[in-house]
DNA sequence: AATAGATAGTTTATACATAAACCGTTTTCA
DNA sequence: TGAAAACGGTTTATGTATAAACTATCTATT
């Protein structure tokens, strides 16, 4: 997020600095939309997901979030509390719960979904369709990139290697 | 962060998701870079700050980082008690301090930088030069966008925008 | 010169996030 | 079948982040 003299990065480099920029600015005003509706971005991440995919576990629920499984404990908690999530056993697996939207919750959480749909076409109205689709492509690659590599754990530690990758 | 059926969304939107997990596994395999250093990722961040702007104000700081000043406290704080920083009064303002790399400090950015540097050319490793610049330059529109809007605070907080436009 | 307002920094309360240790349950496989 | 490993979830300790209230200094305006 610095500022940065400009032209002494490579543009990857600058690249990289923008996704940074772009998503600090770009959630500070996701929640500072979400605000009224009493919801934080990550609550609104959660919510949306279960939106999406109800019932899943917590477990797949991080998955999905990336974020760690301890964290989920804690969010879904205020959910919960809030009443706009459940928490119901799993009945093929003593150790799961299910997660699941409330009627509440799940009015909620559309109307969060508007907020984040006005939100996002504002921001993005700087590009026209194309752009956005070349924007989105590019990203695409970027990330495969990333999911590749953590595929491989690099080879930098070799003294053990568990040969069990369990990268999160 | 979510998975989403990659359809259903208009190009913008699904640019919007890509930034955000982009941003998250990008963030995440920085940190565990800057993990052998000690260092964490805002840390990282106050330190190459510094690195190229040196004895500048928390508030200064706090601005570019685009966190809160109230957060920079804690964190000047922490790698003051490192002493990879000094805080030091400002002679022309009493309110003010100027945080300053010492010597450490300076060194084990430098490191840090170099780290960056590395991991930052690895996911980038997907696009070409010519695509990093195109990334460049779409994400600097879409930046742009967000910062114009953030100059108006604007109508945004009414529920509906009244039909004549109010002059103030 | 007086004072009202802006500014730099801290504090407090709350939420998010991680790693690591832990507890039960489930799976694997010798 | 039974021990070891893997897995789902919680807890703990630490760090990051915000908003809001507060203190102290500085700056404007009258």
């Amino acid at each position: 997020m610095p500022k940065y003299a400009p032209e002494l990065w490579p543009p990857g480099f600058a690249a990289w600095i923008k996704i940074a920029i772009c998503y600090q600015k770009g959630g500070q005003r996701l929640a500072a939309g979400l605000r009224p509706l009493e919801l934080t971005v990550a609550q609104f991440d959660a919510l949306a997901n279960l939106y999406l995919e109800d019932g899943i576990s917590q477990q797949q629920l991080a998955h999905q979030l990336l974020v760690t499984k301890g964290n989920l404990t804690g969010l879904i908690g205020r959910l919960a509390d809030r009443e706009l999530v459940t928490r119901s056993a799993d009945p093929n697996d003593g150790r799961a719960y299910r997660v699941k939207l409330t009627k509440t919750g799940r009015r909620l959480t559309r109307r969060a979904l508007e907020v984040q749909r006005r939100l996002v076409s504002e921001m993005m109205g700087a590009l026209d369709l194309a752009e956005r689709e070349t924007l989105r492509k590019l990203l695409t690659r970027v990330v495969g990139q990333l999911e590749e590599q953590e595929a491989q754990p690099a080879a930098a530690k070799q003294p053990r290697r568990p040969l069990t990758p369990r990268v999160r």
